[in-house]
DNA sequence: AAAGACTGCAACCGCAACCTT
DNA sequence: TAAGGTTGCGGTTGCAGTCTT
């Protein structure tokens, strides 16, 4: 026997919304606010799954949704964003207020991605495409620093690393898991002072036991996705726009550990609408 | 003008984590 | 502790609109 299906699916709609529907859901939530997903298309009147109702919902219905083009800040973000955290778009999306994960996957997959690959940058790694005989993955630098820190953390007797490490380890920081201090993985470098380093690392920890206490996209992501974001961005916030990510979070030219750096001066911005 | 190709986006699906009993 | 239920995420698909020939 497989798992029980989400709602009779034969009872219910599928395809694109129509207004009707559209203004039930609406008028629904308007009065008794959102949640209860599994009841709430019966109680609305509306032959939808609750899963149906909550996407229509999250990405279309939603007042404080931003419509429109993204601009080039967004864009920009979603870029330094993605190289950080990978395809976390909900991650992302909440960095980005008025935009929904699906919206930012869809606009990454039609635009950003495609203008990344005709500039020579690989998507997936940020890293200028190299031809297929470079067989060791890049890693991107702001990886590197923060699997740096990570390594500081003790993981014995852990359970498996949560979501965020493993996107980490999956783009090449298998320090991690492997590194009895960051030094053995050329993970340092990071141009911090030792009380911001510290920070980095309270940080981390903190993420650390949030992450493993719940599911990051619980009700207690809130606090985790800040501990992750306050890494970076105490590090983004220092150095004018302009320059790559990696120098923005502290890497200079003459380090090896940034290629990024290399191919323009100490300048490598993913203007993408230049 | 018509047909086929391409593009962008809304919506669906399967899965995994978390919650409840 | 286990099992069943709920929710949210990321990958994928379908289709309407646009472009090209």
């Amino acid at each position: 026997m497989g798992r029980t299906p989400c709602c009779e699916k034969e009872h219910t709609n599928k395809g694109a919304w129509t207004k009707e529907e559209d203004q039930r859901l609406t008028d629904y939530i308007g009065r008794y606010g959102e949640g209860y997903w599994r009841s709430l298309p019966k109680a609305a009147g509306l032959l939808r799954c609750g899963k149906s109702c909550r996407l229509r919902w999250v990405n279309y219905l939603r007042p404080d949704l931003k419509r429109g083009d993204f601009t080039k800040e967004e864009n920009e973000l979603i870029i330094n964003l993605h190289s950080l955290l990978g395809n976390k778009w909900s991650l992302i999306a909440s960095r980005l207020p008025g935009r929904t994960d699906n919206e930012i996957k869809n606009y990454w997959n039609t635009h950003i991605k495609r203008k990344l690959i005709s500039r020579g940058i690989d998507p997936h790694t940020h890293q200028p495409l190299k031809s297929s005989s470079a067989a060791v993955p890049a890693v991107p630098a702001v990886h590197r620093e923060l699997a740096a820190s990570a390594a500081h953390v003790n993981f014995q007797s852990s359970p498996p690393p949560p979501p965020e490490m493993a996107l980490m380890s999956k783009t090449g920081c298998n320090a991690i898991a492997k590194c009895d201090s960051a030094e053995e993985n050329n993970c340092t470098s990071s141009g911090m002072t030792s009380d911001e380093e510290n920070q980095m690392e309270l940080n981390l920890e903190l993420t650390i036991g949030l992450l493993h206490s719940r599911r990051y996209n619980s009700p207690s992501k809130k606090p985790a996705q800040a501990l992750i974001f306050n890494v970076a961005e105490s590090k983004l916030q220092q150095v004018p726009p302009g320059v790559c990510l990696c120098c923005q979070l502290g890497f200079q030219k003459s380090d090896d550990t940034c290629r990024n750096c290399q191919n323009k001066d100490g300048f490598f911005r993913l203007d993408i609408d230049s």
